[in-house]
DNA sequence: GAGATCCATTAGGAAAGGCTAACTTTTTAA
DNA sequence: TTAAAAAGTTAGCCTTTCCTAATGGATCTC
């Protein structure tokens, strides 16, 4: 067995594991917040492998503990399983955040980059970088960053820009998209997180927004990973102080 | 065969290469620089396997026309890896610097993490910190970083404390240590890279020294890896070879 | 409700990079 | 100069993680 993957005990008590193993555990616990769960065939898309070794690393994880798995069902992971996946994603948006604030990387850029990272750093690093940023909630996509303590805020409030009617209003607050190409289009399009906007029409094919006094199509596909924080339409009261000119902010959390 | 670690080519033009092999180039031109050379149990030593499996590895580097070899000899790099080697040096030193400067690490606590993360950064990232820490041409340990362009200034003026003759004074340079402890020795005594210091004596177990007004015995072990910026003694001009407690310094990394 | 279709699993195998044990070559020292 | 010690190599094996091909379930549609 390699020495440097072996089985010593980490901060939780979990067995130390593979980059890949981590890897299966942090898209486990990311597609387990989605309506189809973990399957074999979405791991093995998000992950980049085929569906036969997907199944035969969950068989793996589930024998050490970390995943609970019926045959032909979307796997689970267990509370173990959890407090891994989970500090992956705050190793992962905590990178992102620091690339993009103390290095000034482009916002499209630190998806990949963190996605090396973050099976890397160590306790310290994670630590000394959380400080710096003075523990920053948010990464760049607006994605909430999960506590030392592994406690992960969810957006209870944020829909999604294409489930909004027409006439609402509101901020964009996470784009939930990796794509490169996607991210520059969000990008190009001033749809940062930040960014305040209003729908103007719903159509088949996408979102009608006023941004800033100009109007334009959002595709669906986009509009379904824009995240927002929504008023509902204008005749009743505001419940939040809304953002002035809409001028998006680059790189804010 | 893993896509992440396949055959695309790099800005050298040199195929990616496994953090495994990385890691072998990088010993092998590290070791190249001392007396006994690249040998198969120094490098065995130095990454952590069996000697066998450095045998195997090497006669895959060979293939590859990363490293020149002939059986029960020393191993030497080609220009191809030799260019690898230095660039995973100057990501290491890189590294170093970042983690001691702008995240606050302790000196003696850079060099673990900083061999984690030097396979893993991007061309991107290094030059980002290179940016952010205004191309600095020091590690915290005094070790020369390579340039952008893999120019590697070597010390040729810089000598072993363990070297020098009594009377000597000088500064202390570079430490060429990885071990913590013996790093945390070095803090204690105030054996900093920056150092001035004056040699009141040799004696068999090592080196009597004068730092600051207060005088102290540096054992013969650690004085072989201070490397001294010294100047000749006062009065007579004293001839280099001092033989005895000198062994050749191992420029650990 | 019965194919058709898609998804998941099993079986068998390959590459990478370790290991041990046995053997060969080089070096050292008597 | 030769025998012992040290260093290096070879052969054979193991584990991890991926693959393809074939098979077995689930699901959707008419």
């Amino acid at each position: 067995m390699n020495a440097a993957i072996g089985k010593q005990r980490g901060r939780n008590g979990s067995a130390s594991l593979s980059h890949s193993q981590q890897d299966y555990l942090k898209q486990i616990f990311l597609l387990s917040a989605t309506s189809r769960g973990a399957t074999t065939q979405l791991l093995a898309d998000r992950i980049g492998v085929r569906p036969a070794s997907v199944t035969g690393m969950l068989k793996k994880l589930a024998e050490e503990g970390l995943v609970e798995r019926a045959p032909y069902r979307a796997v689970h992971l267990t509370e173990t399983g959890r407090r891994i996946a989970v500090e992956l994603v705050r190793h992962h948006r905590l990178l992102e955040a620091f690339l993009s604030r103390t290095l000034g990387y482009r916002w499209d850029e630190v998806h990949e980059e963190a996605e090396a990272l973050e099976h890397v750093i160590s306790e310290r690093f994670e630590q000394k970088v959380a400080e710096l940023l003075a523990h920053p909630d948010r990464d760049p996509h607006g994605d909430p960053i999960p506590t030392r303590e592994l406690a992960l805020e969810e957006d209870q409030h944020l829909t999604a820009l294409a489930l909004l009617p027409k006439g609402s209003q509101g901020t964009i607050r996470r784009v939930t998209l990796q794509d490169q190409d996607a991210l520059n289009l969000v990008e190009k399009l001033d749809l940062l997180p930040g960014t305040a906007i209003e729908v103007a029409g719903t159509h088949p094919d996408g979102i009608s927004l006023l941004v800033a006094g100009s109007r334009f199509l959002v595709p669906s596909l986009l509009a379904a990973h824009l995240l927002v924080d929504h008023a509902p339409p204008p005749s009743s009261a505001q419940p939040e102080t809304r953002e002035g000119t809409g001028r998006p902010v680059a790189h804010e959390q």
